[in-house]
DNA sequence: TGTCTATTGTATCAAATAGGTACAATGATA
DNA sequence: TATCATTGTACCTATTTGATACAATAGACA
């Protein structure tokens, strides 16, 4: 069978391999109102996982987040960013990659390398949710979007890994104007009020939202209209990147004196 | 000699460290108006590092942090925070590690484990100046503070990783109220404000700091005063952690819904 | 002892920002 | 044409921040 074959190839691909790392990528999107991640299931078991990898002996960690981000969601040009180094000696103690590779009718040797302790680079994406076509690894059978806020429980550290990236996104999405990559090119300001909202956590009062987004000066207004409800109808918006980043520059950050 | 019998040693220690991984330490100490930071000069070289160090097999990657750490400053129970992983390819290109080997006379053999590549996983300490006692590594002949301001070059890529460590201070400084730990346990409101200016590299107005500092409710005033110049005694302050740790919880951080 | 100086603690302005309400405009629907 | 939900903006108020003023005080010095 090509699955297995796949697999086996794998396991047998140490040399391959920067020893004892991994990557593992939480991928927001955003739809119909709610925080979604990108979460694997492993073949044979209904162990949730997020997407990760290793990383090959000549590539930088960040080069290998982007190639498992292209090949799990079809994407290039990520929003992509690190955020923490999970290296607790618990998060996988309980031979985890002997598991996956067992349900997979495979055993592996004792103290093969597979089995052995990894210390994972957390990185998060954030994706325009329409534009991703999610594809499954080698060990897992399906790739779906979950609602943040239901997560159902992980395998290893990986509720705690979800956990660090929503704060970090937080904390972030003001500070480097962030909220943008999880919205198509053009939006309405109400769209962007439920992204907030919703990473937030919180209700924001709508005429101050528009206020203060308008105030930043890195909107572009699009003259045409929205078509839709029995309502006045709103602009579109596209974020103007380069605003952005002199906004960030100008900003609060004092770089050189 | 006893220097190059614990080198060879290390230097033979594979299997007790975890491989490709590595730990830096970015350590502030504030002293005489100036952020310095702790930098070792390896033997018989001008070359300048980070204290850093390898993860045993079997510890928590923030042990290892902390365990460097007390080794370089003699003090447990520091303000230790990771920031940031440097994975770069180019980070160890030129073979550093057999580079320093052969400025002690050791000769390594070609792909000793010693000269592949390693990925690092940052932190930076704050610590009380007055308190730390530097002490060398095997691989360096001394240990000294160095202004941040003014740093000479250093070897691989630990000019960046400061100034990463740098940012990651500046942007947390008021967001997690991490400051103090830089100053003795008493200090006067100018004391603190000269540390902000330092780290924020900018000049702040002393009665709007006062007043933000004292409404943040975080400062005990000790009711002792100082005694030194021709003016007015300030008081001393003391930071209250329980307070300081209320006043995050409260504040902005949306935790659970 | 009394005056001078540098610094500290606090009060008090004004300007900018954020929270909240009011209301006209408008695009479908009936 | 009237209705309705939603949008864009104006405006008022409360809070925060920026800037200035000034009294209090601990030594220095005459």
């Amino acid at each position: 069978m090509q699955r297995s074959t796949d697999m086996n190839k794998f396991l047998s691909s140490e040399q391959d391999w920067l020893p004892s790392l991994s990557v593992d990528c939480v991928i927001f999107g955003f739809h119909e109102n709610e925080l979604k991640v990108l979460l694997l299931t492993f073949r044979h078991t209904d162990l949730l996982a997020l997407p990760g990898g290793l990383v090959h002996r000549q590539e930088d960690v960040d080069d290998a987040a982007k190639r498992i981000l292209a090949e799990r969601t079809g994407l290039a040009d990520i929003y992509l960013e690190q955020f923490h180094t999970f290296g607790q000696l618990g998060r996988g103690s309980d031979q985890f990659g002997r598991k996956i590779a067992k349900a997979n009718g495979i055993d592996l040797p004792p103290d093969h390398w597979f089995t052995r302790r990894f210390v994972s680079v957390g990185y998060y994406a954030l994706v325009d949710f329409s534009r991703v076509i999610p594809s499954p690894d080698v060990f897992s059978e399906s790739i779906d979007w979950y609602d943040v806020r239901e997560l159902p429980p992980l395998v290893l550290d990986h509720s705690l890994i979800v956990q660090k990236a929503l704060d970090t996104l937080r904390l972030m999405l003001d500070h480097r104007l962030i909220g943008f990559n999880l919205l198509p090119e053009m939006f309405t300001m109400g769209e962007l009020q439920r992204l907030y909202e919703t990473i937030l956590g919180k209700k924001l009062l709508r005429t101050n939202f528009q206020r203060k987004m308008l105030s930043l000066e890195i909107l572009e207004r699009l003259d045409k209209k929205w078509t839709g409800g029995a309502h006045k109808a709103p602009y579109l918006y596209r974020f103007d990147t380069k605003k952005g980043e002199e906004y960030l520059n100008n900003g609060d950050l004092v770089r050189k004196e």
